[in-house]
DNA sequence: AATAGGAATGTTATAGCATAACATGAAATC
DNA sequence: GATTTCATGTTATGCTATAACATTCCTATT
């Protein structure tokens, strides 16, 4: 599997996540209704965070919803269902690059210089946080792991 | 040390920080202007995460500003230096509770029944993301890590 | 095929978070 | 004490997110 920040066939990559998304619905009975299919595509499109409302006017140009909760909805559903993230960093939302249970997010590599976003495993973190945590008597049920940087293209080109 | 969640003499804890903040701030040529120091001990209240606008509204009833930058300014000035940090889980802010190095971030445990949140050392987490990051050839600037679950009061209440 | 129940979407309105831009004032430096 | 720098005040606005209710669409059951 190609890193987000190589180069690599993009369409090929996009359709198989759109693949996994309808094996998925169709496995959960879940439904990947034309808004949902739509922004998950839109999503697929670049290994970057959209914002919700960059989403909304992509669906507002093709006529599937005109107002935010359209978009949060949607959004939301994808989400819940592991086929997108939000990078809480950004306030943003991108399109799940992997395969993995529920609720066990990747952590996440965010380039600074060219907005792209890749997924890294992050079983063995998340096993150390909750090791740790559990030392202070806490309980973790959801870990947000998300790194700032710079991509190797990117520090190549400065 | 105790756990911010263990009851623990909290004014001497809040106390504590205040005077490495101070110290920080003679050591750094910081100016700890008066709107600064008062979003701190605001902070240091207790150990949960406030919004931008909870601060503003104290620093509003005692005169200090009326207006979002204000506390926007003071908060920012805090994190810059490392005296407090921003959860971005919860778009809020939370006085700093240890001693650590610039941009050297200590992961966070957050408990959904009773908001608090507590600090814990990251430093090994933060090595082996950025050990496998760097493998994808990323950069590891800034890391944020934080866990969402339930604190050992809040589960033994359940 | 009718229909009832639930799920999804449409719509309005508003709440909550954050910053740009410019004016004013205070403090350190010269 | 003039200059420069930093901090604060103020206005205005933009971005992010959701509550609440109406409507439409599916699906399962009769």
């Amino acid at each position: 599997m190609k890193s987000a920040f190589e180069s690599h066939n993009h369409s090929a990559c996009a359709d198989a996540a759109m693949t996994r998304a309808t094996n998925l619905a169709a496995a959960r009975g879940l439904r990947l209704t034309p808004v949902r299919r739509r922004v998950l595509e839109i999503l697929l499109e670049r290994h970057r965070a959209l914002g919700a409302y960059e989403v909304l006017e992509r669906l507002a140009a093709e006529g599937l919803g005109k107002q935010p909760p359209v978009a949060y909805r949607a959004l939301e559903f994808l989400v819940e269902n592991g086929l997108a993230h939000r990078i809480q960093r950004l306030n943003a939302f991108t399109a799940c690059q992997s395969v993995h249970e529920d609720g066990q997010a990747p952590a996440f590599l965010i380039c600074r210089e060219c907005q792209t976003v890749d997924e890294l495993d992050a079983a063995d973190l998340r096993d150390a946080l909750s090791t740790r945590a559990g030392q202070a008597g806490f309980t973790v049920e959801r870990a947000t792991i998300e790194a700032l940087g710079l991509c190797a293209t990117c520090a190549g080109r400065a």
